[in-house]
DNA sequence: TATGTTTACGACCGGTCGGTCGTTTAGTAC
DNA sequence: GTACTAAACGACCGACCGGTCGTAAACATA
């Protein structure tokens, strides 16, 4: 049970409506041009104040990868656990990103492709953090795809790891293209680039959707 | 002809030896994050005197945009050119685009990619620029893919933009991953995707050489 | 030699950064 | 009421940022 004291409510609620804040600006401005004056003053409090629930910058950002971690979890992850395993899942987790991509919850896209090509040559703990997220996320996309290759949903030769490359590629090229050749075009072209894709390799065809 | 003026010749060589270092850290930094007092320490030279050859920072970072894409053009599409056109030539590209990266020429891995989703939500003159040179390298993929198109080694229906598209999301996903998952099971999944799928849609497979 | 030009420098400026510290406010426990 | 605790604040610090300005050295021109 959570506590009914008021100061900790207090405290989690602006915890919360932190981390919201600046995972925003951080998508914008990147993970570490995020300024903890940007994000105090954009909220209407002190910065000094921050240093009350995160000890320095670094710590808040790690913060902020959790939560990002968080919200991709609730708004892809989760709705695609719904679809059955295997090839529809895939496709579900596909459609479902490149959704939350559309929606616009993020000014910048996706935190992590962001928060990946700008530590991709920094080291420190900020860079294994995301890197272990990254792991952890083709892990699952790997794992998804093997379960098509297990229930036959593909012939037995086909490379799931292959396939979590080819469905990774294609999300992150649509956010990175989006805000420049226009995000109709960008993302029916991931969609129907996946789509032929997995159709094609698929033993029935007929287990995807039809592309509205 | 060139000019002898000794000051010109001198202007000239630190300039170009300016943008070679702010083009690499750059890569690491971010192009915004790229400070002036970084590049000029590590050369050996005043800050003040980087305002002789550039009047702000923006305009520095303009000139690095610069070449940078001279030296893509260089790198990768340049030794594509030499290629007959086609789908030999698109393949090439992705090529010598993976051998650029494989080669650590920049720290960072991609100059462009790094930018693109650097600026990919703050407006102004850089990410129009960004924008501009975007636009350009999927025109000249798609160019390329459209000729294969036309030359008939793939059936008459398929999008080339489709195609371009493709090949595109595989690198920049490889970039993206190398550091983390490992270079060369990265840029070896990135060639195995692209390789299966122009063979896979193509009139002749064997028109492309073998996968070492 | 004298003159003009280009490159490069050192000193300095206002502003913002991440971070510290002592204090106040709001709420709990007794 | 008092004692205690967690949350939040304002003032302040040293470091670094992009940028300005006056000056000196290198070089070409004549």
């Amino acid at each position: 049970m959570t506590t009914q004291d008021g100061r900790l409510i207090r405290g989690e609620r602006t915890r919360t409506a932190v981390l919201d804040q600046a995972l925003l600006l951080a998508t914008v401005a990147g993970l570490d041009g995020l300024s903890l004056s940007q994000v105090a003053d954009s909220l209407r409090v002190s910065k000094s104040g921050l240093f009350a629930h995160w000890r320095s910058k670094e710590a808040l950002q790690l913060a902020v990868i959790d939560h990002a971690r968080a919200q991709w979890t609730d708004r892809v992850i989760r709705p695609a656990l719904a679809e059955p395993a295997g090839l529809r899942r895939l496709w579900a987790v596909h459609h479902h990103r490149l959704a939350f991509y559309e929606a616009g919850v993020l000014p910048g896209g996706c935190f992590f492709a962001n928060a990946h090509f700008e530590f991709n040559a920094r080291p420190g703990v900020i860079r294994d953090r995301l890197a272990a997220e990254l792991t952890d996320w083709m892990t699952f996309l790997t794992g998804v795809a093997t379960e098509a290759v297990t229930r036959g949903e593909v012939p037995a030769g086909v490379d799931a790891a292959g396939l979590a490359y080819q469905t990774e590629s294609l999300g992150v090229c649509a956010v990175m293209q989006a805000p420049v050749l226009g995000p109709e075009t960008t993302f029916r072209q991931a969609r129907r680039a996946l789509h032929d894709h997995l159709r094609a390799v698929a033993t029935d065809p007929t287990i995807l959707p039809e592309l509205t």
